[in-house]
RNA sequence: GUGGGCGUAGCUCAGUUGGUUAGAGCGCUAGGUUGUGGUCCUAGAGGUCGCGGGUUCGAUCCCCGUCGCUCACCCCA
């Protein structure tokens, strides 16, 4: 700490990541990539700020994320900007600026930036694993994009995780049903929580996400979204829910399901963690998106993606109690020196060189200094080169799982290392 | 944006119904023992008790403000 200044710190809602938490991260993205691999997806990478139209035109100007949760900037040119709050509206724009050959299925991780208040499973910047089809309405599309998140979940131990998918038909469909429901609301508008009695008019849909018994009541006894789509958009969901049912992922309809960003239609689905009892317990979510590209400037291109929130996933396993590792991040090799003679230094490099993790001390530490350091390295063998072996050229390597102290380490020459690091570890 | 809880060593936390030099465990450093590590022993470094103001003879403890953390609401990943 210094005498002056008072020491800075991240940012109201951010966080650091260090080891070996950071293990996980590296885990997950790893098994992220993996299983985006596997159907066929490739990495994009876009800015992570764009200009506020993006977003404006993508999330929509009414939602309450471009409303009040948006981190707008100006450049020194005048330019706004604003730091992207989720991941579809940027690769969407990127899309519609390269025009890839459809289908373009792309994933990534990003960071995701919202002003507001922190709390368990909620932050300023946040991350997101995610995919994006352009170029298909086909349902066979839908159902891979579930299936990927399903397996991915699958893959880094969650088991109780309930999928929640629902229709939110196209735009007619859905206009036709928010007068349905107007109407349904005005007649029951005394039963509705405190919230939504006087407001319910402004966005009659919210009213069906609204999670106080009151607004429940009234609601699950109304007019369901998924009663008045239209036929094509009923084919299409249950295309959707028998191509899940066909691979064998449970689907849990929810006809209340209504996510926050305008531009959904049609198949929205959203993943819940079970085990994780909290307001915050929606680990990934998504959705088919088919007005975004022209919103954006584009030629109509059909769309569908999921994005999934890295830090509530890692939630979601703690409160499973999930150990199982994802990445083995261990030190194969620690080297003990008290010479300080560069020839230990090449030595190390060669191991390095070799493929092996290896670390070592600096400061010219005693040797039971450097000894303790190799114990709580979590190197799987020690690497010992004192006067004696430095004189002799060679090393003492001695395994540092075993309980003997040494009395089982054995002696090789400098440049028969490597051969015999290899052979211990093949043992 | 609104409301609750919290803020003492690098970490996890005691503590003082306000009273002289603020504690523990872990970690860290040095030394001893162990054939050169994990156990054990000894010693040591490290704290403006978040920050500012007030009450008081005296505040880490009480009051106010502020900053930060945390949890909840709205909404979302």
């Amino acid at each position: 700490m210094s005498d002056s200044v008072a020491p800075f710190q991240a940012p109201i809602g951010t966080h650091d990541v260090l080891g070996p938490e950071s293990a996980l991260w590296e885990g997950l993205t790893a098994i992220f990539a993996e299983c985006a691999y596997r159907y066929g997806f490739s990495l994009v990478m876009t800015p992570i700020f764009e200009d506020v139209g993006v977003f404006m035109r993508g999330i929509g100007e009414e939602s309450d994320v471009f409303k009040k949760e948006m981190y707008v900037f100006q450049d020194r040119g005048e330019r706004r900007y604003a730091l992207r709050p989720e991941g579809t509206a940027s690769v969407v724009r990127a899309f519609v600026q390269h025009q890839p050959t459809t289908p373009w299925k792309a994933w990534y991780l990003t960071p995701a930036f919202r002003y507001e208040r922190p709390q368990k499973g909620r932050y300023r910047q946040h991350y997101q694993f995610g995919v994006e089809v352009l170029g298909t309405d086909d349902p066979t599309v839908d159902v891979e994009v579930i299936a990927l998140a399903h397996n991915f979940y699958k893959a880094i131990g969650l088991e109780r995780v309930t999928l929640l998918i629902n229709s939110m038909g196209h735009k007619e469909c859905r206009s036709a049903y928010v007068v349905v429901l107007s109407q349904y609301l005005a007649e029951h508008e005394d039963e509705l929580c405190d919230e939504h009695r006087g407001i319910w008019r402004h966005n009659p849909l919210r009213v069906l996400d609204c999670k106080r018994d009151a607004c429940i009541e009234v609601t699950s006894k109304g007019p369901l979204l998924i009663d008045h789509i239209c036929d094509d958009c009923r084919a299409h969901f249950d295309r959707v829910v028998e191509g899940l049912a066909a691979i064998g992922v449970a689907t849990t309809l929810s006809p209340r399901l209504v996510r926050g960003f305008d531009y959904y239609n049609r198949t929205t689905f959203e993943f819940v963690a079970d085990a994780f009892d909290s307001a915050q317990n929606s680990i990934g979510g998504g959705g088919r998106y088919d007005q975004l590209t022209e919103e954006l400037g584009g030629k109509p291109t059909s769309g569908i993606g999921f994005g999934s929130g890295v830090e509530r996933i890692l939630l979601a396993r703690e409160a499973e109690g999930v150990t199982r590792e994802l990445l083995k991040r261990t030190l194969d090799l620690f080297v003990i020196d008290t010479t300080g003679d560069n020839v230990v230094t090449a030595m190390i490099e060669n191991l390095r060189a070799a493929g092996y993790a290896t670390d070592r001390a600096y400061d010219q530490r005693s040797m039971k200094a450097q000894m303790k350091a190799a114990d709580r390295s979590g190197a799987r063998f020690a690497l010992l080169v004192g006067p004696e072996e430095l004189a002799a050229g060679a090393v003492t390597i001695r395994d540092l799982r075993s309980q003997d102290f040494g009395q089982t380490q054995l002696r090789v020459d400098r440049g028969e290392i490597v051969a015999a690091v290899a052979n211990l570890f093949t043992k």
